[in-house]
DNA sequence: TGATTTTTTTAGATTTGCCTAAAATTTATT
DNA sequence: AATAAATTTTAGGCAAATCTAAAAAAATCA
């Protein structure tokens, strides 16, 4: 009935986790930019985690996710993946819209709900972002991924995630025909602009420029 | 982002709403009993909804939702119908174990969600309790529903909902292999004990207690 | 190294939702 | 109608999560 973690304790631990994923290590300031809050407010809720064994942290020094921490995290990650999969592949929400829907529904706390909807699922291992999603262990798939502006001439690759999910880039790649699962090699560079020109099967080339091929990861199929 | 209305306040809404149903008129200790708190705690949210519009009330005077009130219980007891279903229909949970999920589900914002949510279930008019899903006017089928105990002999029956969702209702009902949706008619009626036997297609009568009875509600399907 | 800037923490309030105890009001009973 | 009992509201407080302003510590720079 009483919740274990309330909703703002499950937020602050996500993204401790996912920030220190990002960048090794995570600030006060840090976390009071992303969750959009004070850094006083931060150093309140730091100390409430540390009681909570979440959190190993002494005034002023670094601080990180004990173990229990971060099991905890990737049970929230999980949720938030699965949802998402969920309401892209089973409702048919496009994969721009379903972030702030799932922030809610990761939330909801039953073990059981969780397990079913994976098993319904079929067991998905990537999200809709192509985000690896935890297995009820907090085990995930490591994605061999390469950045498109890396990946060598004539290497089939499949497009496995994005970087940013807003609509202006889910537009551009409608038009170019792109998706996540979608395989291409790169067939030419162009220096003067970083652009690349790549090739999906039975199509014509299409031009990416270095933007989009910076937001763009593959993964690469065969030689 | 910020949600129209706090969890605290739907719940309080929608019990209202069922209490107003139910009995014609709402008290202060009903609400306090149902909500599993004090009746001054109450009292301050009565206070609040009043400056939302959502509830007309004066000290010491009966109250009721307004119209907007009555609006925005329908719509949480939508969500919390339609995703009893989804649990039922969609993840194969047995219909006593979804009510908890759902209290928590019927709170995520998101109109998309729950349209998308209604026409992948393919718009179903009843949850597995057997009662109806407003749809997204607010409006619900009417059940004309009889309590068994009061179904004459030899009228055709669709078993429609139960009054309680136990576990041990559930185990009875299976062992009797009845079910939402189950069609049978009354053959006897014992003044000793209130018991009835009835028959259902293909199967040897059954006897059903006074208790069993009063729980569960049919419609009569034809003469 | 000493001064300045940045980061982080503390101090003190605020809001929401709840509590207990006591007062006010309504309802029931003699 | 007067008293007793039940219901409902007020008064005053508490915990969670937030805030602003100010102090403390750490990092940077001259
Ligand atoms: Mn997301
Ligand atoms: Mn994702
Ligand atoms: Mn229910
Ligand atoms: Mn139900």
């Amino acid at each position: 009935m009483t919740p274990n973690l309330t909703q703002a304790e499950e937020n602050y631990i996500k993204n401790i986790y996912h920030l220190q994923q990002a960048s090794g290590s995570v600030t006060t300031n840090d976390l009071a930019a992303i969750l959009q809050t004070k850094p006083a407010s931060v150093t309140d809720m730091l100390k409430k985690l540390k009681t909570k064994k979440l959190l190993q942290y002494e005034p002023y020094k670094e601080f990180c996710l004990t173990l229990y921490g971060r099991k905890t995290a990737l049970m929230i990650i999980r949720k938030h993946r699965l949802w998402e999969y969920f309401l892209v592949h089973t409702l048919r929400f496009e994969w721009d819209e379903v972030h702030e829907v799932a922030e809610q529904l990761e939330h909801v706390e039953s073990k059981k709900l969780v397990e079913k909807l994976d098993a319904f699922l079929d067991f998905p291992r990537f999200d809709p972002h192509g985000d690896p999603i935890p297995d009820s262990n907090g085990k995930m798939s490591i994605q061999h991924e390469v950045n498109l502006i890396n990946l060598p001439f004539n290497k089939q690759a499949e497009v496995t995630s994005v970087r940013s999910q807003s609509t202006e880039l889910l537009e551009l790649l409608k038009h170019k025909n792109i998706n996540i699962g979608t395989k291409l090699e790169v067939k030419k560079k162009f220096d003067f602009d970083n652009s690349i020109e790549v090739k999906m099967k039975n199509l014509s080339p299409v031009t990416i420029s270095e933007q989009l091929a910076k937001a763009l990861f593959v993964r690469v199929v065969a030689s």
